[in-house]
DNA sequence: TCAAAATGTAAGTAAGCACTTGCATTATAA
DNA sequence: TTATAATGCAAGTGCTTACTTACATTTTGA
């Protein structure tokens, strides 16, 4: 019965092309017949698979969740140095950013349109982000190195808002723009430490931009 | 000549529903039957008015900019006071950003299909103000209320993003966030300043949250 | 080899879309 | 009042859409 797998190898693409197709186009302007062809598939067979657009776009949604959670374990080697931890956090996230601006983009948009999915997509994508670096703060806590008296949520999602914005604007605006985009997620880590770290986190007060490469 | 008048009515009328409708439907999902429904004139006049749906979406995309011109004026009245001036500015732009959310939304899902009005619209609209605060914090490098090896257009784009990233944060999500909507704001504005600010515009730093409120 | 399952092909349906045409109706200007 | 300009109304055109039906072809499992 590996009838089974040829049926669900193009249901993956499907899927696959469903996701580029709408991350593109938007939900409306997305056309059976584009992601079909996209999928290298008649456009009947995509029916067969799902009984509607609305359907298909139901199923995407969850197989995006599904690959998001996948990718997510990375993130587990913390060297207990908030500058760099944090760093090494926001360039992931940052990456993960621009990997998706397609589909983010689409999600931003629709969100009053599909709230169902851009909900479940955004809590399912970045609530457990959220949840690990909370806790990985909670635990710098106890270290001395995050003082006690800041709201943990309210500075993750401070640092991962200033992330999302900057991958909106880089996108969206000409050059122009004066800072490197490079610079722009250690200038945001910079920040958060400082607003967040304790001294002992803080280490080159002195100097102008910890962090900063030596280039004109 | 007065029917002029009249028929710049209908247009103004005609041109505010396709404001409203293409950021609550987006550009594809948008009808010149609902777009004329709402302006409540004839879906023949509409295209007595205007050529084509594109030639709308361009004209409505230049009447949104002709607006936030105007609306930009309230913001003159520097305290010199860092903290208050850019909590003034923050509640400001945030409420921009509240009142215009289904727009701005669609924009940024929509930015990639339609690069020119996007554009447009985000010149026209965010970077006056952007210059504006970047200018109020040069002034304040010379005051010695910001510290002079800050970038100036990188700190106003960090704010900036926060506030956006809040906004579109705040009407995806339910509540369950911890902490207050209007806390975010706050503590935003708190980050910049302890992030840019010299110790003269940091005068309580001893106490934990210099300007949040005593709650659980 | 053979039945069953998955896919392809061709054609069509009903609805909605942007947009047009022709003419009647209303409001404005002189 | 009367000519003109703005709008309304009814109908229609051609196109695209999501989705269906019927049948032929290929792929797969035993």
């Amino acid at each position: 019965m590996d009838s089974n797998r040829k049926a669900a190898k193009t249901r993956e693409r499907l899927l696959q092309a469903a996701i580029d197709v709408f991350s593109t186009e938007g939900v409306v302007g997305a056309t059976t017949r584009q992601i079909a062809r996209v999928a290298n598939v008649n456009e009947v067979t995509l029916f067969r698979h799902f009984q509607s657009k609305e359907q298909l776009l139901a199923a995407a949604t969850q197989h995006i969740t599904a690959m998001q959670v996948e990718s997510l374990d990375h993130l587990d080697e913390w060297t207990q140095d908030l500058s760099r931890d944090l760093l090494h956090y926001a360039r992931l996230h940052n990456a993960m950013l621009e990997e998706n601006e397609a589909l983010i983009r689409m999600f931003i948009g629709e969100a009053k349109r599909h709230p169902d999915e851009a909900l479940q997509v955004l809590q399912q994508a970045f609530l457990p982000l959220r949840e690990k670096l909370t806790n990985y703060l909670r635990n710098g806590v106890e270290r001395g190195n995050v003082r006690p008296d800041v709201d943990l949520f309210l500075a993750v999602d401070q640092l991962t808002g200033m992330l999302l914005a900057g991958m909106l604007r880089r996108h969206v605006m000409p050059v122009e723009r004066g800072y490197r985009p490079d610079h722009y997620v250690e200038s945001c880590v910079d920040l958060i430490v400082r607003g967040i770290g304790t001294a002992s986190a803080n280490p080159e007060r002195l100097s102008p931009h910890p962090s900063s490469h030596p280039n004109s």
